[in-house]
DNA sequence: AAGAGGCCCTGATAGC
DNA sequence: TGCTATCAGGGCCTCT
């Protein structure tokens, strides 16, 4: 499901609703994510205390109290819920969750807080938490990725060093995490439409003036993008359960067979797969 | 070493 | 209605 952007917003609601905040208690529903969920996991979080909510690329990094890290990778279905408690029912005298919508059958984790729990629901499973105990552990981890495009490291000069002999197509590189972190299969697409780059070039005959393009591009849709809280294209919903609004600005992604929105091209989409995955492009103006 | 392809998994939808 | 095939926002592993 998510990229960069989705991510970040996701990233944005815990900070506000569970930094600070002591967790009380944790249910494993579903141990079996891409990495199977330690036995040890529910213990070693209860009683931390949540210091920080950050994010890499497209991982959601938890500082705990204890000086470690709980990562979340949330896959390509992964979806979080932040449920608040509402007061006790005084004539039952039984506190409850509000959640009305939430499928419960794949709630993976429930991380339980004071006044609200968080709900990790992941139905193809290739999310994945994961405990790192220390600081050098954690980049270690991230070592192998590249730069986010936001990054200063993600230069010019980087991107067209990188590129040099190699001969995969253009679209590859942009899914590639190890050349840049957060870029996933819908704004690969949009990204290659803005810098008016065909996504089966080979990288090396990509000219400097276009590397550049590719640099501004990848910051401008993923800023964009976060900016309208996420794309929603299935069932990508905030931690409340409302969807985003980035899909409405979609130039190429899932318009195969529609006009071109670029001013004066009468260029038609066109959908092909490459590696297995979807890419849209406008065969008139990206060349 | 670089690059292509398979695979992990479930659910929604299309086509017969 | 009910079957089967295809596809989905990610990333890792293996093979050549």
């Amino acid at each position: 499901m998510p990229e960069l952007p989705e991510v970040e917003i996701i990233r944005q609601s815990l900070d506000k609703k569970i930094k600070q905040k002591k967790v009380k208690k944790v249910i494993i529903r579903n141990r079996n994510l891409r990495l199977k969920i330690p036995l040890y996991f529910a213990t070693f979080l209860e009683g931390q205390k949540i210091i920080n909510v950050k994010r890499f690329s497209k991982y959601i990094i938890l500082y705990l109290s204890n000086k470690s890290y709980c990562l979340l990778h949330l896959g390509m279905s992964g979806t979080v819920h932040i449920i608040s408690k509402r007061k006790k029912n005084s004539i039952t005298n039984t506190s409850f969750y509000s959640s009305p919508i939430l499928p419960k059958l794949h709630n993976h984790v429930e991380i339980i807080f004071e006044n609200l729990k968080v709900i990790y629901n992941d139905p193809r499973r290739f999310g994945f938490f994961q405990i790192i105990k220390n600081l050098n552990l954690l980049k270690k981890k991230f070592a192998n990725l590249g730069p986010e495009p936001f990054q200063s490291e993600f230069n010019l000069e980087y991107i067209s060093s990188f590129f040099k002999g190699k001969k995969k197509n253009i679209k590859n590189f942009l899914l590639d995490q190890n050349f840049v972190s957060g870029i996933g299969n819908i704004y690969a697409s949009e990204i290659l439409f803005l810098s008016k780059i065909n996504p089966i070039r080979e990288a090396h005959l990509i000219q400097k003036e276009e590397c550049k393009k590719l640099m501004i591009n990848s910051r401008k849709v993923l800023i964009s993008a976060i900016k309208k809280g996420g794309s929603s294209i299935k069932d990508f919903k905030n931690t409340s359960g409302n969807k985003g609004n980035f899909q409405k600005n979609f130039k190429v992604y899932e318009r195969n067979g529609l006009n071109c929105k670029r001013f004066n091209c009468n260029g038609i989409i066109q959908k092909k797969t490459i590696s297995n995955r979807s890419t849209f492009f406008c065969n008139i103006c990206q060349i």
